[in-house]
DNA sequence: GCGCTTTAGTAATGCGTATTACTACAATAA
DNA sequence: TTATTGTAGTAATACGCATTACTAAAGCGC
């Protein structure tokens, strides 16, 4: 189980130097004065020997850890249910990897309860990362985030909705804009009759102002907002089957539908056919997040694209801004979506 | 940036005890004699001065890291390109929390060049992780892992492509038993002009045994194998669209198109609806992966469903059994994939 | 009242590295 | 010649915890 570890002490003894020698020289040290010929057995003897430094002892010696935590705050099987998160992985690896960092993946469900959030935050004190990045927003986060934030960890919270704390570093996603876009442009083509699938759980921070924003882009250009075409859908296709046939079956049904995602949209586009509508001479849809599916939906899904692997990359360069200068200094970065358009919303009639 | 720690030895000195007392008393020490008085008192002085300890200094001093690892050999933009690999986090992160482990992901483009080879051998050997999952099968990975576990390391593969080493602990989802399940159901659905997408590279040794054991069971089956059936895709739809076109625009096309994933069988789809043709009635379809838009294509796509958060809760128990005991007693496991009958394939007319 | 065991702890050490403070020697400057 | 500055290293220590070896006091049988 136990690896035999080979020590720099016994590189030293092969190389004939001291174990601070090895250390200066592997390490590159700037002020220590070794001469090339010295070098060179320090090298040869730790390759002969086949030496890595134990990580662990580096980390205590040099009172920091080399790898940066990834914090997930979400229901388990909500994490991966879309590419959001691996999309910020794949960014923030681009950088953890330029920086010889390492990436600690931790997802906890939620933060109520005070051990969930003891966990999250111990993990961090702990040190067995240097810095953090959070993704997912509830309150609770910034009573992890404020105590650390105040002790100078260095901490980047992902995707907080807008009204951002004003202390707090982050990098978001303008999701809000995204919406408001994708509202305006069902808006700028003449539907008046809009529909709207959204997703739960109500006490979401972030669906509740993504709603909220759909509904004051509605009020702004003077169309109803109508209460009965609201309809609480759970994620996934099937929700927005089931969701888009009950906005469908009404007796004055909407001319488009806005859907929160592209899963429910997907449902939604196959409601909408099973009803005998064409798509989008009858029925308009959006939907949100440009999966990989959504030019092939029939027809090719309207819907938003956001940068999540720079996302990633951007939370990354910021933490390690912030890890390394002592100055705490940080911008609030803000990415925007991107309209796709395709063919499944129309003109009204 | 740095925290002011509190160390164990300020908790003594609160409680009023020894450095010793409050590493037996927090760790639960079996052969403590330690009275519920003293107990207390530790706890308190822990919990008031808000004591974590440094993980650091607690590996160097066990000996053992509380990490594992998930090496990922793969090229980055494939990496999440499905949901696979994030799947098996999934299911890992389960048994990882379950034992108090970390999950440490590192995702290396491939493992040509020795630096890449190295870069991997010394992550885990450095110490950093106490155990580590390997995905991503090529030669190279045997080069790895193999002397890590002459030296006992905990080690556990990810899918080998079937003839595995047998010395090395791994547990695979059958693709083979998959595919020729999937090119069984075809056959006897009386299909005998079976086209095939496949994608690259195909150094890939998975690929190359998905397509081997496609043609080996048509030619049990007594199938004629017509190379010019065969197309190399890319893995996504656009490339499954042009493969298939291509086949469909063929003098004596096949009626049944065979696609190594759900997303060239999505791009395959659109392309058979564009040259006006029926899915089932005049082109089956056949996918893998059943990613979540499956269920929702027009028709609804037969595919293969791989347990694949299944997979990474196996390899996290057996990695973690490896790590517990002295034992290298290990067995290999083999998930089985499950054909996922919906209406993309009919009779053959 | 003597040895023996149990109880309740403590002192000391080790883990493997990074780093600071020091040394021996040579080269140069005054 | 002597003081000064490099040069090329080394010895010693810190990092914060776990753990082993030890101790002082109390309990107990006889």
């Amino acid at each position: 189980m136990k690896l035999r570890r080979v020590t720099s002490k016994q590189v030293a003894e092969r190389a004939g130097v001291s174990q601070t020698t090895v250390s200066f020289v592997l390490n590159d040290a700037p002020n220590s004065n070794i001469s090339e010929e010295t070098r060179q057995r320090v090298f040869d003897a730790a390759r002969e020997l086949n030496y890595v430094p134990d990580m662990a002892a580096r980390n205590l010696a040099r009172g920091r850890s080399n790898t940066i935590a990834l914090i997930l705050i979400k229901p388990h099987e909500k994490v991966f249910a879309d590419p959001y998160i691996p999309n910020v992985i794949s960014g923030l690896n681009h950088v953890a990897k330029a920086n010889g960092l390492r990436i600690l993946v931790h997802q906890v469900e939620t933060l109520t309860g005070t051990s969930q959030l003891d966990a999250v935050s111990d993990l961090l004190r702990s040190g067995e990362a240097a810095g953090a990045i959070i993704s997912g927003w509830m309150p609770e986060v910034s009573e992890v985030a404020q105590p650390l934030l105040d002790d100078g960890y260095p901490l980047v919270l992902l995707d907080i909705p807008d009204a951002p704390i004003e202390a707090i570093p982050c990098v978001s996603i303008d999701h809000l804009s995204g919406v408001r876009e994708l509202t305006q442009y069902l808006i700028e083509l003449g539907h008046r009759r809009i529909g709207c699938i959204t997703y739960g759980p109500m006490t979401d921070l972030q669906v509740q102002k993504r709603l909220t924003m759909f509904r004051e882009t509605l009020r702004i250009a003077n169309v109803p907002i109508i209460p009965e075409f609201l309809r609480l859908g759970a994620y996934d296709p099937d929700s927005g089957y089931a969701a888009a046939l009950s906005l469908l079956d009404m007796d004055e049904p909407p001319t488009a539908i806005y859907c929160m995602n592209d899963l429910m949209a997907l449902g939604a586009i196959a409601a909408i056919h099973e009803r005998g509508l064409r798509i989008p001479e009858d029925v308009s849809v959006v939907g949100y997040d440009d999966m990989r599916f959504a030019p092939y939906t029939v027809p090719a899904l309207t819907t938003m694209r956001a940068p999540e692997s720079e996302l990633g990359e951007r939370a990354g360069e910021l933490l390690i801004s912030l890890m390394n200068k002592k100055t705490r200094k940080f911008k609030q970065q803000v990415l925007r979506s991107q309209l796709i358009v395709r063919n499944s919303c129309g003109v009204v009639r």
